[in-house]
DNA sequence: AGTTGACTCAAGCAGTCGTTTGATTAAACT
DNA sequence: AGTTTAATCAAACGACTGCTTGAGTCAACT
C-alpha cells in the first residue's frame, strides 16, 4: 500500500539505522557461510535479534536484501577500483605498468577494506550462481568498471588481440573469485605453511602470475586448433 | 527397515536403472541450473517422470542423489586425467612438458566427454559452497589425483619452490572453474565473437595462459611483501 | 503355479518457507 | 497539546519442504 519503504535509505532515521545495518551485517555473514537459498529469513532475524517483519518493511523481500547487502560494499570497491586505475596513468610514461592494473583490479575487493572475506565468499557464490536474479546484479555493478580496466590493459599490451585479452580478463577473474572463495584450501595443499586467511598474501602470488599470463604470446588466429597445442606447441628457440 | 537399497547398483536389475537414470539425468540438469538448495526434489521428479518415493528408494536422501550424480561423472573424469598424466611422462626425456601436464588436468572435466557445460557447472558450484557435506564430496573424489599433477608439475618446475607451486596450482582451479561455471559471461564480452559453449576453444587460451603463468619468478621469499609489489617490481633486465 | 524380491505408486506426515497483517511504540513536527 | 510518521512487534497465512508409509505392480526364480 506505501510507496516502497525500502527504497533508498532516507536522512533522518536513526532507530532504523541500527535495525538495519544488523539485518545487514547478519545477512551478509550467512549469505557467505550458506548461501542464500541455504539459510532463512527466519535465521538471518534471529541472529539479528529483531523481527521477521523488519526485514520486508527494510528490504521490500528476501532477494530485496541480498541486493542490498552486495550494493553496500561492492559500490565502495568499484570506486576504490577506479582511484586505483587512475593512479596508473598518473605518470603519463606509456603505458600503464601491467603489474599496477591488475592489482588495482584485484586489491580493493580482496583485502579486509570491504567486508573482508565473509563478503569475498558471498561474490564467489554469487558468481557461480547463474540465476537472472543473480546474474543482473553482478552485471548490473560490475561491468562498467570492466571495461575501464580492458582499455587500460590494452594499452599495457598493445600486440595483444582483443580475443585473447578478453579471455585472459575471464581468467583473472576467475582467480579472483576462487582465491576469495576458498581461504583454507590452499591450506590443506600447503600442509598450513601460509596464512590462507591473509588476502594480502593471496594478492604478492596472484598479481606476478596474472601479469606472466597476460604477456604470454597470442594463439595463433588460424582455424581454432583445438587439441594440436598438445603435440606441437613447443617453447620458440 | 531394509539394509540401504541406495548403496551400490545392484548387477541385474533392468527396470530401475531407467528410473535410477532419468533421476540421474534430471537432477544433475537442475541442480546445475538452480543449485541444490535452489531446487525440490518435487521438480527434480516431476522433471524425470518419476514418483518421489524412487528418489530416497535408490538415494536414500536428497544428499545422496546429489552425491550419486557427482561420483557418475567424476570418477571417469579422474581417470581420464591420470591416464593423460601417465602419457605426459611416457617419453622418459626429462621433463615432461608444461602445457601437456595443465591440458592433461584441464581437458577430460571441460570438454564434452563427461557431463559437459551441464556438469561443469554443478562443479562450479559445489566449488564455491563451503558446507562441510560439500566440501567432503569435492576432497573425498579429487585430492588424490591433485598430488600426483603436483608431483609432475614440481617436476616440470624445478626451480620453483613448492609455496609458489601450490599457489599457481590453486590458481588454475580458479580458472578452470570460473570458466566452467560461466558459459557466456565471455560472450558478454566479446560481443559474441566466439562461442563461449565450446569448452574446446576455452582450452585453447587457458592452456598457454596458464603455462605462461607457472613459468613466472618465484616471489622472493623474504618477509612478505605486502604491498611492494605494486611500486618497485619492474621486469629484470 | 506360486513365491520372492525389486520396484513404483498415491497419499500424507510434520515442519519450514517467504510474506502479510493489524496493533503498538516512540520520536518528530505543528 | 495533538497529529503525523517511521519503526517494531506477535501472530498468522498458504504454499512448499524432505521424507515416510503401506498398498500395489511386474519380472524372475523355484
Amino acid at each position: 500500500m506505501t510507496i516502497a519503504a525500502h527504497a533508498i535509505k532516507t536522512s533522518n532515521d536513526t532507530r532504523g539505522d541500527y535495525t538495519r545495518t544488523r539485518i545487514l551485517d547478519s545477512a551478509e555473514h550467512l549469505f557467505s557461510e550458506c548461501g542464500v537459498n541455504g539459510v532463512s529469513l527466519r535465521t538471518i532475524v534471529a541472529h539479528a535479534g529483531v523481527n521477521t517483519a523488519a526485514v520486508h518493511y527494510h528490504f521490500g523481500s528476501k532477494y530485496g536484501l541480498l541486493e542490498a547487502v552486495f550494493a553496500r560494499r561492492i559500490v565502495p570497491i568499484a570506486k576504490e577500483r577506479l582511484d586505483l586505475l587512475a593512479k596508473c596513468h598518473q605518470n603519463p610514461s606509456l603505458p600503464p605498468v601491467l603489474h599496477q592494473i591488475i592489482a588495482a583490479f584485484l586489491e580493493p575487493g580482496m583485502t579486509g577494506r570491504h567486508g573482508g572475506a565473509t563478503f569475498a565468499r558471498l561474490r564467489a557464490r554469487l558468481a557461480a550462481d547463474a540465476s537472472e536474479e543473480t546474474r543482473s546484479l553482478l552485471v548490473q555493478y560490475f561491468d562498467d568498471s570492466s571495461g575501464q580496466f580492458l582499455k587500460a590493459l590494452a594499452k599495457a599490451l598493445p600486440n595483444l588481440p582483443a580475443t585473447d585479452l578478453y579471455w585472459r580478463f575471464h581468467f583473472m577473474l576467475g582467480t579472483m573469485v576462487y582465491t576469495m572463495a576458498n581461504p583454507g584450501r590452499i591450506q590443506a595443499l600447503t600442509k598450513n605453511e601460509c596464512d590462507p586467511s591473509d588476502m594480502d598474501a593471496s594478492l604478492a602470488y596472484l598479481v606476478p602470475f596474472l601479469a606472466q599470463g597476460f604477456l604470454a604470446d597470442p594463439i595463433p588466429k588460424a582455424p581454432i586448433m583445438l587439441k594440436s597445442y598438445k603435440n606441437n606447441n613447443k617453447p620458440k628457440p
